[in-house]
DNA sequence: CATGAATGAGTATTCATTCAT
DNA sequence: TATGAATGAATACTCATTCAT
C-alpha cells in the first residue's frame, strides 16, 4: 500500500495540475498578447478560463510572474526547435534555410509570441529575454561549431563569425517584429527565400562587386 | 480696465507655447523612455519640469496624448534626417551608405526612441506609428525613385525592390532594437559598414556564388 | 457487508473526537495569540496541526467560534482554579494571598491568555467575556460569602464589598495585561506580595493615616 | 511682494491642511473605536467625512498610519494633562488625587480613546505605546521626583518607589479598561475616591494591621 | 494663465469557506 | 471521515483628470 500517511480525501493528481497550469499559461499567453499586459485583467483571464480568480493564484503567485512564465514557455518552444535544426548535422547550407525557415514559421504560427516579447519589454523594462537569437549568437559554443562548418564546407568567405551572426540575428528579429508591427501576412517560407537570397548574394551587381574588390585590392 | 482685446495687452505669445511644448515633449519621452509609459506619472513629469500638473494639461489634453505626440516629435525629427540623405543626389551608393549611417546615428543618439517606439506598441496596440522604413518603404516613391536610381548606376543586381527595402528596413529595424534590447553600445558607423558589407557582398564566398549560379542557371 | 449500523462495526469514537479538539484548541491558542486574530489564517493553523483545513471546520464551524472557544477553554481553566481557592474553608487571609497568587500565576504560565483576550475585545466588540474577576465580582455570590467570611474575621475594615473586589479586580487585571503589554517578566508571587502589601496595608504613613482619621473624625 | 518664484493658482494654505488633518483624525478615531482596526474601511471612513476615499491618502500615506497617528494623538492630549499636574507644585496629596481623577476623567471624557489602545495592541503586536504609566513610571524622573516629594512630606510610608507606582498605574490602567470592557458608566471622581481610599489605607482593620506589622517586627 | 487639492474609478490579491472525491 | 482544490467577496491604494482659486 504506497499511499502516504495521512491523506484520504481528494488525490493530489500533479497530471491535473499540470495540465491546469498549461491551460492558464495558454489563455494568458492569448489575452496578453491581444489588449497588453497592463490591460489584461485577472478577472477577465479566470472568466475565459471559467474559473475563480483565486483558482490562479493557486498556480501562480502574481500577474508578473504569469506573465514572465507565459514569455518562458514561448522562449523554450522556439528555443528547442532551432537547436534542434542547429545541432543536426546535414549540408550546412540545406541547415541555414532551415534554421531561418523554422524561426520565420514560429513566430508565423505563433504571432502572439512576438507581442508578448514586446510587451515584456515594455512592462520588465531590466530583464528583458531576447528572442533566441540575441544572446544565442554571442554566448554559445553551438553558433561558433556552426559558423567553422558553414566555413571550413567553403560556403562562406572570410568575414568575422560576429559579424554573420549579428547581421543574420538582428534580420530576423527585424523581419518577425516588422510582420507583427505592419500585420505584414507573408508566406513565412517566400519570406525565407528571400531574406537568404540577399543574404547570400548580396544586392551588388557583377560590376559593381568588382569595382568595389579592385578598389579594395588597391 | 486696462486689459484691452486687441494686441498689445498681453501678446499671447504663441513663441512661447511652443517652448512650453518642446520643453514637456523632451522631459516627457526622457521619462517615458527611461521608466515605460505606464509607469510614469503626470505628477512626477511635472515635478521634473518644475510645473503644476495642472499646467501640463493646458498643452496636452491627456497622457496618452502627450505620449503620442512625443513618438510622433521623435518620429518627425527622423523622417526628416533620412529624407534629407535620400533627396540629395550624389553618388547612389554613397546616399544609401549616409542613409545607413544616418539611421544608426540617429538611435545612437537617441536611444530613448527606440524605446519610446516599443513602448508605443506596448500600450497602443492598434496605431501603431512603425520606424521610418517599414511603410515607407512601401507607399513612397521616393523609395522607387532610389531603387531606379541605384537600379540604373548598374550598381544593384535584378531584384524586386519590395525585396532590398524590406530587407534593409528590418535589418535595420532589427539591429536597432537588438541594440536597445542588448545594451549593445557598439558606434553606428562601424555597424553601418558592417551592414553594408554583409548586405552589398552576400556571405558567399566566390565558389559558393558560381556553384549557386550554375544551378540556378539550369 | 460487514458494515453494521450497529456499535462494533466503527465505534464513533467520542474520546479520539475531544482530542482532536483539543489538539485544535491548543494549536489555534498559540497561534492566534503570537500572531493576532486577523494574521492567523486557517490554513496556517491546519499546517501546524499536520491536518488538511477542511478538518478543522469538521470541529469548528467558523474560524470566530473557534478562536471563542480557545479563548473560553482558557478562561474555565482559569475559573476553575480560582473558584478552587475560594472554595476551600482555610484562613481567609491566606486564601486571598493564594488567590492573587494563582490569578498571577496563571497568567505567568500561560501569558498567551492575556493575549487572546485583548484580541477577542479587538475582533469581537461586543460580546466580551471578561478576565474573571470583573463580572465575577457583580454577580457570584461566592464573593459575597468570601467578602463576608474575611469581614467577620476582623480583617478588614468597613468598606463596602464592590469596593474591596473592584480595586483588587482592576489591579489584577491591570497588572496582568501591564505584564503582557510592557514584556515585564517579573516572578509572579513576589508581584502577588508587593501587590497585597499595599492592597492590605495601604501606602499611607502612620502619620498620614492620623491625620486623615481626625480629619474624617470631625 | 512676498509670493515665491512659481506659482499662480490654489494658495498653500497651511492651516486649512492642519484643519483637515484634524478632522480626518477625529473621524478615524471615532470609527476605529467604534468597529475596530480591521473593520473599518477607508471608504467608509470617507464616506463620514463627506470626501473622496483619494483626500485622505493625501494626508496619511496609510491606513496603518492613519490608526497610529489617532492612537498618538489621542496619547499626546492624555500625556499633556497629566504632566500638567504632575508639574504642578501644590500639596503633594492633592496633586495625587487630581492625577488619578485627571487619569479617569480623560478616559471617562473619550472612551474611545481606550478602544483604540486595545486596538492598536491586537493589531500591531510589535510597538505598543502603552497608556501612560507604564513606561513613564519606569524612565521618567518626574516620577521619581513626585514620589521623593511625597516622601519627603512623610505622607506615604517606606516602600520601594517602584512598587508604588506600579500599583498606582496598572490599578488605574485595569480600571480604565474594566470601565470599557464592562461597560460600567461610573463617575470617574467618585471612582478615584474609592481607589484613593484603598490606595491609601488599604483594606486592613486596625486589628490585622496590628498583628500584621507585630507579626514582622519579630 | 497656472496651480495643486480633490476626486473616484479601477484592480491585484487574500483567505474563510465549501464540497467533490 | 478527511482532504485540499476551488471559490469569489471584499478592500487598500493609485493616479489621470478636473476645476476652484
Amino acid at each position: 500500500m504506497p499511499t502516504t500517511a495521512r491523506s484520504p480525501g481528494r488525490p493530489e493528481d500533479p497530471e491535473l495540475k499540470a495540465r491546469r497550469e498549461e491551460e492558464i499559461l495558454a489563455a494568458a499567453a492569448k489575452l496578453f498578447a491581444e489588449r497588453g499586459y497592463a490591460d489584461t485583467q485577472m478577472q477577465t483571464l479566470a472568466d475565459h478560463l471559467g474559473v475563480g480568480n483565486g483558482t490562479i493564484y493557486r498556480y501562480f503567485p502574481t500577474k508578473e510572474v504569469l506573465f514572465l512564465a507565459t514569455v518562458e514557455r514561448g522562449l523554450a518552444e522556439l528555443t528547442a526547435e532551432m537547436d534542434a535544426i542547429i545541432a543536426g548535422d546535414g549540408d550546412p547550407l540545406d541547415q541555414m534555410r532551415d534554421a531561418v525557415r523554422a524561426y520565420l514559421r514560429f513566430f508565423h504560427r505563433r504571432p502572439e509570441m512576438a507581442e508578448l516579447f514586446i510587451q515584456e519589454r515594455a512592462a520588465f523594462r531590466q530583464h528583458h529575454r531576447p528572442l533566441y537569437f540575441v544572446t544565442k549568437a554571442e554566448d554559445d559554443c553551438k553558433h561558433a561549431e556552426f559558423f567553422a562548418k558553414l566555413h571550413k564546407a567553403g560556403i562562406i568567405r572570410d568575414l568575422p563569425p560576429e559579424r554573420f551572426f549579428n547581421v543574420v540575428g538582428d534580420l530576423l528579429y527585424g523581419i518577425v517584429l516588422t510582420n507583427l508591427l505592419s500585420g505584414r501576412g507573408v508566406d513565412p517560407d517566400a519570406q525565407a527565400d528571400d531574406v537568404l537570397d540577399v543574404i547570400f548574394l548580396g544586392v551588388f551587381s557583377d560590376a559593381a562587386r568588382k569595382k568595389h574588390n579592385r578598389k579594395r585590392g588597391t
